[in-house]
Parts: structure tokens; C-alpha cells; sequence
DNA sequence: ATTATTTTTGTAATTTAATTACATTTATTG
DNA sequence: CAATAAATGTAATTAAATTACAAAAATAAT
């Protein structure tokens, strides 16, 4: 809770000089925090030590602490705040809880990431002798975006949203290949199978998928994704994004790792792309 | 700009104890706005008067001012930097900066967006007769990503990634089709000459690509995502996660405009699902 | 109702912090 | 290598905040 916050909510139980500073407060909190102690107790027609315990009382150090607090808790935005959109949301009001969701889940799985796993993940990515990336649903096209950036590489890399295909490739795996399994929820039964059949083979089994989870005891290493979502109405849309924001970390590790020559091939592979654009060459 | 932004652009420019003094600010933000001038000054070994001159020469008013101004840049945490990633940076540090960087892209991309051309795009998008994603490359598992996401619906959908049949699809559709292409730069060859075409048969042509760019110019609606980029390195990240999110926004407005009684048919969508995962149905 | 006690508030003194004026040093240029 | 301008520091001044204590108000008990 925010010192504003804090402010409104115990101004009741203030005493009445405390409060008529609280009041000033209140009326102009942007003002407030450029006025002097003194300037505030002729305002509220207290003295100044009445301000400073009043400050205390909020819970501050002193008067300047105080300051400090009202001034971030006036910062506007409260961004990162996961709110449900409406049936009568207007366009912005439900672009901008969109936004924001998804930058709150964002956050929340860049706090929660497991940065040992990521350092194993990236490791055996990084020593792959065969990459494969599998995924049902919405899963698949992040699999398939997964599969589009590592094709930059000269490692064999391969995606697939066919359970049969899936299941052929992964018996077909073997130690030194690792297979990435995509999912939102980590509870679709045929990819659960797909990877313990992938483990068999001695593959490395990655995970980007919620956790704990079926699929995730499947796998050998887990990066989880779970974001609270009302999946109920809506499909998933922020953890997807986690998702993808994972896979870009991975790819960019796993560039860092191969270190700076590789990065020439990459260039090269851009200016290949150079002819199939006008003018002002770019990513694609 | 906020203060602390402000401090990154011009900590060039400055003296050198002025210099100093950032320095010793940057190092810990946080703990610098409960540190009063003369502590800082001796950390930052210089005098005091200097340390109140760095203040004013960044366009605060004094001490107390610089540190309320600072305390209000640092309530976000500090993210929505768009920060290179370094060939030395550690895991922890490419991660911090890959989320950071896309969070930022999502901030901009929702400050700049075209409530207008977004209302228009999901009122035509919720009329039509048939609706299409165009994409090449890495904006193809963004399209087929949209098409995931449409195919909940009763409108048909279809989604390409070969140029040969989008073309086909473009010369077959007309009025009352949406088309909607996708594209990073917006200067892929192919896909300009694709919307031309498309445009001819009075389809709606809507672009979710860069503005301006060859691209948009041939589109009929255009929802940018210009994302400032390092994409001479590495590959578009923070723009494609931009492009899904406007997905997201336009597939979300689609859903509202069609009304409740719509809602319930993506839930029987989602219970025909269950019988292919483990228990706790979700969503994909 | 009145006194004792606690709580609240204010006055004045003290301490701490910030700023100003001016001197000195350091860099810059002809 | 002077001469000038810019940058920095010292010391004095002013402003701000806090503390200690006393007075007043409110509450409780007899």
C-alpha cells in the first residue's frame, strides 16, 4: 500500500490537528511535496512538530522521508496491474488492461525465472547436435517462432505441430539432441508422451511450460510460464507472450555463448535478405 | 523524460565531479534519495556546493527537489530502459535486459497506438466474410499465430506463409474480406505487391507493420509498431511481441463486439478440448 | 463535579541540512 | 606561457527539521 493510500485510509483515525493536516495533504497532494514543514503547519494552522509527528504517525522517518514516500506513491500509471476486461469496456479501456497484463506477466516471469535452469537450458542448446521444437495449439506458433530464429544457425533445427511427426522425431532422438516442448498448461496428454518417449532416447527434454505439471515431470529442465490468466472466457494471451520472451532470452545466450565470429553469419544471413526489401535494409 | 533518463543522456556532457557525483547516483538510485548532500558529496568525493550544482544543471531546483524528482523516476523499478545486450553480460543481465527492452517496446507501442484505425480495423474485422494473415519469415508464426486465435470463431479464417498462395488468396478475395498483413520493416518486396493486389479486389487491407514504410502506404489501415531496435545484431524480438499483443487487442475487441451469447461458444470450444489433457482443463 | 492522568499540541532551543558568496584551483586559448 | 574562462572548493549564511520540554486539552476515576 502506497503512502496515498495509507493516508486515506487513516485519516479517521488521526487526531483533529493531525488531521487538519492531513486535510491540506489531501487537497493538493502534487503541491504538498514542495512545501517546507513550516509552510505546511500555517496551511493546516498547526505547528511544525504537529507535522512531523503526523509524519511519523504515516509511518515515515520524519517530514523529508515523508516527501519522498508521497512523491512515488503521486507517480501516476499503476502499471503492471492484471485487470479483467469488461463486456462494456470502451477500446482504450481494454487496450490498455491488455497492455498491461501482459506487461505484469512480464514481470512476473522475469522475477520467478530460474536462472540456473536457464544456464543448463542455454548450455545444451548451445551443444545441440539437433534442436526440435514441438507444440500443439497456440503452442505451435511459438514453437514455430522458436524454430525461425534458430534457423539463423548452421545447428540442424526442426518444429513440428503434428502429434505423429512429433512422435516419430522424438524416437528418432538421441543423446546430444535436445527437444523443447511448448505448452501452456502442461497438461495436453500427447505431448506428455511425446516426451517421455523423448527422454528415453537420452535426449535433453526442455520444458517451457507451466509448472508444477504433468509435462513438466516429463522434462529434465522446466522454464516456467505460469501467469494467472482468466482463461475461463478468454484464450491465453499473456502467458504466450512469457513464452516467447523465454525463447528470445534462450536464442539470446545461446548467441552470446557461440561468440563473436558467429555473429558475422548472422550478418551475413541479413544481407542475403537485403535484396527481397526496398531501400533501408532491416531485421525481418 | 524522467529525471533519471534524463541523467543516463547527460552524464556525458557533465563536468568532471559533476560526473562523479552521477556516477555515485547510478551506482544505487535507490539508496541515493534517502542520502542527504553532505553524505553524497563525500561518497562522490567532492564538495557539497558541487553536488548542488549537479542538481541544478539537470534542471532541478535544488537538493531536496533532485532527490523528490528522483525518487519519482525510480517508482517503476527502473524498467522500460531499452538497454543493449553486451557480449559480457551474465545471464542475469541479458535476461534483466531482454524483458526490460520488450516491456519498453510494449509501453511505446500502446502510448502510439491509433485508437481510431483500431476501431476500425475491429469493426471490419467483426463484419467480415473472410479474414486472412499474411506473413513472412519470423511475421509468419505472428500470423499463424492470429489465425490460432480466429479459428475459435465462426468466420473463416486462413493463414499463409508462402508467397505463391497469398498471392492466389489475394486475387480471390474482395469486398467484405479483411486481409491482414504483418512485417517487421514493412519493406518486404513481396508482400507490397500482394496488398496491391488485394487492395484492387476491395478487400479491407489492414497493415500491422512499420509506418511509414512501402508497406503501409498500400494498406488501407495501418496499426504501427515501430520499435526502436538493435537490429543490426540480432534479430526483431521486441516489435514481434508487440505485433501479438496488437493481436490480442484486435482479437479481444472482435470477441466484446459479437456480444455474450458468443462467448459461450468459445467456451464449448474450450470443454471439447478437455478430453486431450490431464485433468484442470485451461486454456491451449 | 473535580481531580488525576493521559493524550495532544505548542514554544523555544538545538541540530542538521542546504545554499550562497567568494576564493582558489584547474583547464583552455591566443 | 600568460590571460582568461571554467570548474571546484572553503567558509559563512540561511533555511529547515527535529528535539526537549511545557502547556493545554481530553479522558477517566473518585
Amino acid at each position: 500500500m502506497n503512502l496515498l493510500e495509507k493516508l486515506h485510509s487513516e485519516v479517521a483515525s488521526l487526531s483533529k490537528s493531525e488531521r487538519k493536516v492531513a486535510d491540506v495533504i489531501l487537497a493538493d497532494p502534487h503541491g504538498a511535496i514542495h512545501k517546507s514543514i513550516a509552510t505546511l503547519a500555517q496551511l493546516a494552522d498547526v505547528s511544525e512538530p504537529t507535522v512531523n509527528r503526523f509524519c511519523r504517525t504515516l509511518g515515515a522517518k520524519g517530514y523529508p522521508d515523508f516527501k519522498l514516500q508521497l512523491a512515488q506513491s503521486l507517480v501516476k500509471g499503476t502499471p503492471f496491474v492484471n485487470r479483467h476486461v469488461e463486456q462494456d469496456d470502451s477500446i482504450e479501456d481494454f487496450t490498455g488492461k491488455i497492455f498491461e497484463s501482459t506487461m505484469a506477466a512480464l514481470n512476473v516471469t522475469r522475477k520467478h525465472i530460474d536462472i540456473e535452469t536457464l544456464e543448463q537450458a542455454i548450455e545444451a542448446l548451445s551443444q545441440a547436435k539437433k534442436i526440435s521444437f514441438f507444440g500443439l495449439g497456440a503452442s505451435a506458433s511459438v514453437a514455430h517462432d522458436a524454430q525461425n530464429k534458430f534457423l539463423r544457425f548452421d545447428t540442424p533445427v526442426m518444429f513440428s505441430d503434428d502429434v505423429l511427426m512429433q512422435r516419430m522425431a522424438a524416437i528418432n532422438s538421441g543423446p546430444g539432441d535436445v527437444i523443447v516442448f511448448i505448452s501452456h498448461t502442461g497438461r495436453t496428454k500427447a505431448l506428455c508422451e511425446i516426451a517421455a518417449i523423448a527422454r528415453q532416447t537420452k535426449a535433453k527434454v526442455l520444458g517451457i511450460t507451466a509448472f508444477p505439471s504433468p509435462l513438466a515431470d516429463e522434462c529434465e529442465m522446466v522454464l516456467s510460464t505460469q501467469v494467472p490468466e482468466d482463461t475461463d472466457v478468454y484464450m491465453p494471451m499473456a502467458s504466450r507472450i512469457a513464452q516467447l520472451v523465454l525463447i528470445d532470452v534462450l536464442i539470446t545466450g545461446y548467441t552470446l555463448r557461440r561468440g563473436p565470429d558467429f555473429r558475422d553469419k548472422l550478418r551475413l544471413i541479413k544481407e542475403s535478405l537485403r535484396d527481397s526489401r526496398f531501400g533501408k535494409v532491416d531485421g525481418v
